[in-house]
DNA sequence: ACCCCATGCTCGGATTGCTT
DNA sequence: AAGCAATCCGAGCATGGGGT
């Protein structure tokens, strides 16, 4: 599965909301490297929809534009297989949407360019291939654009604010002129994608730009996306902001794991909250009634409210849900031992908290294995903490000097 | 010839939610 | 409550190919 195509989709609007759960499980199985072609009945049974319920979806969707259908043969046996879906942050949708000629656009090469079969085609109405001139996507020219001249020119003195058209198209050029490949592409659509964006989404597009190509070579991808794909689907949000690129690289990681525990001991290591309520009225009277101490009290808030993000990895574990996790603290973790909740080493670790004032790990609502630093025979748990803090430390600096500059 | 596979498509009926 | 539209569902047929 991909993250990013699910999240892609979960972001799709206007759509019926079975349609959202086909489009959502299509990209569910879409693998990056392989692409996308469940069975219809694969997919049915994931949406929990009959058949052909799902292809009054399938058909939706391809209207929408937001898949594109390509029905595959075996190549020895000539066997119908299951179809191939292509999706518009794939490079090969781009290349079919872009170059076919449109009634509008009227753009595109004389030869055709779709991957589907010749026969039942677009033009002939025999619909088992998507038909590439429903796709809304691409919007017909609103207003006259000067491609060449008066663009290039604008971008050579121009460093205003985006706001007018001249400049908007000046800053276009400054952004695509060393755009990978982009020589061979129709300029035209790219550049109605971008005057449609607003000045904000412009400047973002621009200063995530580099960022986003070094994401793209980091993932090994051959093909860069054209412009106005980039434009359209705003994948510069996949890219990392420049101001929190700085902040550290994360993995989702589940409960108990090593770096989950990691993560959970390094924000354990951090300073406490400091706003931590004071006793409740119920909590005052039993302290009255010599019940309760106010040490105790505070003891118990600071356990309940002094690390908000242990208690939030506790709450998602519950659920079994992972949590984001700083990469930085993998090699240290990766030191990490198994732990039985049943054994002694396990109490020792959960006395060490009781001792260090920090939220415990309920027996009863842990994994059977749990992971905590390594600790020798006969040594106690403070000393495997201690090493593990000493790997951490640049982190551990990092971190408070990030939290001292947030405050 | 018959069956199978994977898909596309249509139809009638049921359900649901909204409006009047 | 009645009417209506949207949505969903199951059944069935068609297409284009392969396998036996």
């Amino acid at each position: 599965m991909s993250f990013d195509a699910t999240n892609w989709a979960i972001k799709q609007r206007g759509l019926r909301p079975a349609a959202k759960i086909v489009l959502w499980h299509l990209c569910d199985r879409f693998h990056p490297d392989h692409g996308c072609f469940p069975s219809q009945d694969t997919l049915a049974e994931d949406c929990e929809l009959p058949r052909s319920t799902l292809n009054v979806h399938l058909n939706d969707l391809e209207a929408a534009g937001l898949i594109a259908r390509e029905q595959r043969r075996s190549k020895g046996t000539r066997r119908q297989e299951s179809t191939r879906y292509r999706f518009p942050f794939e490079p090969g949708f781009e290349r079919q949407n872009a170059e076919k000629p449109g009634p509008e656009t009227g753009h595109g090469s004389d030869e055709a360019v779709s991957r589907n079969q010749p026969e039942p085609c677009p033009e002939n109405g025999e619909s088992r291939v998507q038909n590439l001139d429903s796709n809304p996507v691409r919007e017909p020219v609103r207003e006259p654009v000067n491609l060449r001249e008066g663009g290039r020119e604008a971008s050579e003195k121009n460093e205003q604010p985006l706001s007018d058209a001249k400049k908007a198209e000046a800053a276009f050029w400054r952004l695509v002129k060393n755009w990978p490949g982009f020589d061979g592409m129709p300029k035209e659509p790219a550049l109605v994608v971008w005057m449609k964006l607003t000045d904000d989404e412009r400047e973002q597009a621009t200063v995530r730009f580099p960022a986003w190509l070094a994401m793209l070579k980091a993932q090994k991808k051959s093909h860069v996306p054209a412009p106005s794909t980039y434009f359209r689907e705003k994948l510069w949000t996949a890219a990392p902001d420049p101001v929190e690129a700085a902040k550290p690289k994360s993995a989702v990681a589940g409960p108990f794991g090593k770096l989950w525990m990691a993560t959970r001991f390094a924000e354990l290591m951090l300073p406490h909250a400091t706003n931590i309520p004071g006793p409740t009225g119920f909590e005052q009277a039993q302290i009255r009634a010599g019940k309760l101490t106010l040490a105790q009290v505070r003891e118990q808030k600071l356990i309940r409210f002094g690390w908000p993000a242990v208690n939030a990895m506790h709450e998602s574990a519950a659920d079994r849900r992972p949590t984001h996790c700083p990469l930085a603290l993998e090699e240290a973790a990766s030191d990490f031992r198994q732990v039985h909740r049943d054994s002694p080493l396990f109490d020792a670790w959960m006395a060490e908290h009781q001792r260090r004032g920090w939220p415990t790990l309920d027996r009863r609502r842990v994994a059977e294995w749990i992971y905590f630093p390594s600790v020798e025979d006969g040594e106690a748990p403070a000393a495997g903490l201690e090493r593990f803090v000493d790997a951490i430390s640049d982190y551990l600096t990092t971190r408070r000097q990030g939290d001292e500059h947030a405050a």
